[in-house]
DNA sequence: GGAGTTCGCATACC
DNA sequence: ACAGGTATGCGAACTCC
């Protein structure tokens, strides 16, 4: 038979002493369906030049590894013409029986003479199914094959509940069929994955101690809230069980039937999923979640990620975090603020410390508020979706590894799914010893800051590189495979810089590495769907620009991290001296066509537009960069009308990274400024932010020309210094919220945060690293600020002395220093008057 | 036991 | 452990006399 088909979930399992690929996915007519595809492993003996491959073969031959449960062996060689780290080489490309066991069959070749490198080995068997059969996720295919019988395959069909007769309720799969040939199809149609989202409340949020007390289902057509605990007077979408137990099996029926592509949940992997499974046990139920009925497994890692056949379990918590968190304005990365910030959806409220004694209406809130969960948690993964499809796309990996994939692995992922384009062999991955020598060495010198001179400026511009650290390793083809220490004609050359205690220059060969190369594709990319984007504004034009630029964003990184494969310091190293250079020239030129420089930090330079006008400013720009080599472009960030720069609190010295910018339209930018630092409190950072903008305007309170921009905003600390003193302060503005980062007991310093995480689980209440410590200043005894902590719901008097001199002052003082205003002297005057 | 300094820590910028 | 280096500034803990 032959359909259509698009690979969802990759899995394999071994039959026969082989390994096969089962692909779970839909066909043209929406039907999950499953695809057996065979794959031969295989890894790669590098040879040495001018080595000969015969006694090689000879010894790789005859090698058999026995492990416990099989016996694995070489089942043919071939000898090829390839490429390793952009040199020809000659290579043996050694078939065995089972993936699993190419690691040690590559260490029992060991190192002979005539062997450079054996690789590949290391590449989980998915990832190389996918680089050399091209069968790529969410994308359409045609299969040809045979539908599998009950006995194929030692009965994986049957395991999958695809003949009828079968008792238990799990997530059907209409056919299984052995795949005969596989290709790609031009469809413009994309996949559109059935979506289920799932949210769990318990009475105890240390995972297994407690009950789970309800499971809420969000998806097209289901909208329900299963529950064992008081719901006679529930609202119609509550359905009662009578037990835990009884409620999770159907939760895994309601599930199963639904038979969603995607069962998505918010930190799913690391909450409601183990959750259910240990509530399951303890229940002596079944967690059948999947196509074969067999439930979760939990991979091991930093946070362990739930698998379940034939269904992606996708946690969005995830996938924003290790790909948007940085590119989001939220504080935190709790639901209800990524959900707000992104689909403009907030959680609701629901009290917990009413848990202990609940009445029904409680009961029906904490319903209603568990539904709200899984509903905006639906919304989240919908408007996620297009991102998740497109770094899938690009970077060829299963939807269940991108979402959980950090940007490292995805420049890496993309990388290996491109090499054969180049006959390129794959580096191999680091081993643990090569990861400590590589972390042992120490930084290197990086970007350069302008240190600026505090005052008010008028009239501003900023110029920035386009990607810059990108733009410069394409341009000077900086990469691992194209170093070399000494020059020459075909060679790029770095700036002269110091590389641990040594002073010299790297060399890059001109001729077109694969790393520039890819990295050229995906600046390109980037490029153009920046303009398709700007053409048409949607979703999924946005997702692609996007997808291409982070992937561009963290190549330069790559390049310098400990677990790459293609790690090179060297490279890293010459980027960034190329980019002090360039900035550096850049700013010369500037100041040579008489301009003054207020700011430069890495990639971009702020100066004063003077007397030039804008043309000329626009005109200089195009001369610039006329003159820059390869695909490096300077490009206009935008003109400012006003801007403040401040000194450092303990010299007088500009800081750099703190400064407050607004546009011609009015739009203020606020950088590095306690404004825009979470663990400060809202009162300050609203005075703060209060303070800046009436500095930054260019009218004061009754509409004339702002030439005393401080008077107004002194006004405003006034107000604030009485509020604070006459404890008209509302003490959820005072609040300070610090990340524990660590668990309590390995902290050195038992700082504010840590004291208030202490007196929290005095109270027992959980407290793990990660969470946001919230805690304000009392009066109290003692010197240390710790001594005075207090948490939230703690009756305390706060402490007026310390948000005055540890918040309030510190975060005005420079501003106003600026303007040789004293906030010190105001704040004592002010206390003096109110002796009198 | 107080002043000065160093260091741990969290957070931001690019 | 999961892209890099540069920078500010608090508060605890140390050093020194």
């Amino acid at each position: 038979m032959k359909f259509e088909f698009v690979p969802v979930d990759y899995d394999y399992f071994d039959f026969d002493g082989r390994n096969y690929v089962r692909l779970i996915g839909r066909n043209e007519k929406g039907r999950k369906v499953c695809v057996v595809d065979s794959y031969e492993p295989n890894f790669y003996v590098i040879l040495k030049k001018g080595a000969k491959p015969d006694k090689v073969i000879k010894k790789i031959k005859g090698i058999e590894v026995s492990k416990s449960s099989r016996t694995s062996k070489v089942l043919r060689t071939e000898v090829i013409d390839k490429k390793f780290l952009g040199k020809d080489v000659k290579a043996i490309r050694v078939f065995v029986t089972n993936h699993k066991d190419a690691h040690d069959i590559a260490s029992e070749i060991g190192d002979m003479d005539e062997i450079e490198a054996r690789r590949e080995y290391d590449i989980p068997i998915i990832s190389k199914y996918i680089k050399e059969k091209g069968v790529e996720p969410l994308t359409w295919h045609s299969v040809e094959g045979n539908i599998l019988g009950i006995e194929d395959f030692g009965g994986i069909a049957d395991a999958f509940d695809t003949l009828s007769g079968h008792e238990n309720l799990q997530a059907g799969v209409e056919i299984c069929v052995g795949a005969k040939k596989i290709s790609k199809l031009e469809k413009e149609q994309e996949f559109e994955p059935k979506i289920l989202a799932y949210d769990i409340e318990t009475d105890d949020t240390e995972l297994g101690k407690g009950d789970v007390l309800m499971i809420s289902l969000y998806g097209e057509g289901i909208k329900k809230v299963l529950t064992w605990k008081n719901c006679d007077k529930a609202q119609d979408y509550v359905e009662c069980f009578k037990d835990e137990g009884e409620m999770i099996e159907k939760f895994v029926e309601y599930v199963n039937d639904y038979d969603p592509d995607i069962l998505t949940g918010y930190f799913s992997d690391g909450f409601d999923l183990p959750y259910l499974k240990a509530a399951s046990q303890k229940n002596k139920v079944k967690l059948g979640l999947g196509i074969d009925g067999r439930g979760p497994t939990f991979t091991r890692g930093r946070i362990p990620s739930g698998k379940i056949n034939g269904i992606v379990h996708v946690d969005l918590f995830r996938f924003v975090d290790a790909v948007f968190s940085q590119y989001l304005q939220s504080e935190t990365l709790s639901l209800n603020e990524v959900a707000g910030e992104l689909v403009g959806e907030k959680k609701e409220d629901f009290d917990f410390a009413r848990l202990p004694n609940m009445t029904n209406s409680d009961w029906q809130d904490f319903f209603s508020y568990n539904l709200q969960d899984a509903i905006v948690t639906y919304k989240l993964a919908e408007k996620l979706w297009p991102d998740m499809l497109e770094f899938c796309k690009i970077v060829k990996e299963p939807l269940f590894e991108v979402t959980r994939d950090r940007m490292s692995s995805h420049v890496e992922n993309h990388i290996l799914h491109n090499l054969d384009r180049f006959d390129e062999i794959a580096e191999k991955r680091p081993m643990y010893n090569e990861i400590s020598e590589r972390k042992a060495k120490g930084k290197f010198e990086g970007a350069f800051v302008f240190e600026p001179s505090p005052g008010l400026y008028e009239n501003l511009v900023m110029f920035d590189f386009t990607s810059m650290h990108a733009s410069i390793i394409v341009s000077f083809n900086i990469s691992k495979s194209t170093l070399s220490e000494k020059g020459g004609k075909g060679f790029f050359e770095s700036p002269e810089f110091v590389l641990d205690g040594k002073k010299g220059k790297f060399y890059f060969e001109k001729k077109e590495g694969f790393f520039g190369k890819l990295l050229s594709e995906v600046v390109e990319k980037r490029k153009k769907y920046k303009e398709e984007y700007n053409r048409d504004k949607n979703a999924m034009t946005k997702a692609r620009s996007n997808a291409y630029k982070l992937l561009a964003n963290a190549s330069f990184g790559y390049q310098g991290f400990f677990g790459a494969r293609y790690y090179s310091r060297e490279a890293a190293a010459s980027t960034l001296a190329f980019v002090r250079k360039f900035t550096h020239d850049t700013i010369n030129t500037i100041e040579k066509e008489g301009y003054k420089i207020i700011y430069s930090d890495t990639d971009s330079i702020a100066f004063l537009q003077g007397s030039k006008s804008k043309k000329q400013v626009l005109d200089f720009l195009k001369k610039i960069n006329s003159k820059l080599p390869g695909i490096m472009e300077l490009d206009l960030e935008d003109f400012y009308s006003r801007g403040l720069f401040v000194s450092k609190r303990t010299t007088d010295r500009g800081a750099k990274k703190k400064y407050a910018l607004v546009d011609e339209k009015g739009k203020i930018k606020i950088r590095g400024f306690e404004t825009v630092r979470r663990d400060w409190c809202k009162l300050t950072r609203n005075l703060q932010s209060e303070v800046l903008a009436k500095i930054l305007s260019p009218r004061d309170d009754s509409g004339e020309p702002n030439d005393e921009p401080y008077k107004d905003a002194l006004k405003l600390l006034r107000k604030v210094l009485a509020d604070l003193k006459n404890r008209n302060v509302n003490l959820d503005d005072l609040m300070i919220r610090t990340q524990l980062r660590q668990p309590i007991n390995e902290y050195l310093n038992e700082g504010p945060h840590v004291v208030a995480a202490k007196k929290m689980e005095a109270q027992e209440i959980s407290v793990s690293p990660g969470m946001l410590i919230e805690y304000f200043i009392g009066e109290g005894k003692g010197k240390r600020v710790g001594d005075r902590v207090f948490l939230p719901d703690e009756k305390a008097k706060y402490d007026i002395e310390y948000y005055l001199n540890n918040q309030i002052l510190p975060a005005v003082e420079n501003i106003f220093d600026v303007f040789d205003v004293n906030v010190r002297e105001i704040a004592e005057g002010e206390k003096q008057e109110k002796l009198f």
